[in-house]
DNA sequence: TTTAATGCAAACATTTTGCACCCTG
DNA sequence: CAGGGTGCAAAATGTTTGCATTAAA
């Protein structure tokens, strides 16, 4: 996590009129912490219980809406039944390998899919906001 | 819903030692009937009571489960809290333009996303199964 | 007649919400 | 000290499951 993180999330809660809280700043370092992990909310809760902090489901979630708004914070489905949450970065969007066996994520981002997309987004006059592209198979080291 | 679909789905019944019930059917024709719709479960379930036809969800969810597993039918993420199911084509994979205003859900398939999917997918020494891909945004006629 | 399928209700898992109390600004 | 934040428990979803009953093969 970078200070320019945290200031983009102070900021973020100062125009919003939105609390700093030792709780949401708690939350906000877990998630930037494991750039790689795609937390969900109870991976969450259990991390911060591990470090000794003790944080209600209910405010991580309520964290998570907030960071999700500021664009701080990716929601993403991974093919399991609840939501993870990954760190936004700087860079435009990005797809997932998704082994099946191992259950591996493996991000990826790719300029010709990007061009692909936006040729679709012509061709159909569809205005693109974001997209979510995953893909499920099996990584080399489970094939092997 | 042509003959065929009718005839995969009673091989698939059959192979797997599964029964030909008059509600299996139901369920089936309704997904295959409505190509373009992405119904959910409940809309199902709706859409039976209708024509009079009184199914419980349970049943409605197992045979989605059946449904999926025999590759006739797909399980797709609009983006809500639930999911959604459709006909699952004989053409290659597809993806899904979600417009966040109406709603609306087009579908398309493009050769060179799937090229570059596939490029991908040797970078990585990847083997693609499947692949769910949405673009969130604004459809011509919400833009007007 | 044997074995699987169905409906119902209860169980589950995830996420949201109401409310009394706590803390930040 | 005012107004938002928090935890807790309860509610709201969406989906699955156990069990007695019904129906396909």
């Amino acid at each position: 996590m970078t200070t320019l993180d945290s200031e983009r999330f102070a900021d973020f809660l100062r125009t919003n009129a939105l609390k700093a809280t030792a709780t949401r700043r708690l939350i906000f370092r877990e998630i930037m912490a494991s750039s790689s992990a795609h937390l969900d909310a109870d991976e969450i809760l259990l991390r911060l219980r591990k470090k000794g902090k003790s944080v209600s489901l209910a405010t991580i979630y309520r964290t998570l809406g907030l960071l999700v708004r500021s664009g701080l914070v990716g929601r993403v489905d991974l093919g399991e039944n609840h939501a993870h949450y990954e760190r936004e970065g700087p860079r435009a969007g990005h797809g997932h390998l998704i082994c099946l066996s191992c259950g591996r994520v493996i991000e990826f981002a790719d300029s010709a899919v990007q061009g692909a997309l936006a040729q679709i987004g012509e061709e159909f006059s569809f205005r693109l906001d974001k997209f979510s592209l995953q893909i499920f198979g099996s990584c080399a080291d489970c094939r092997r």
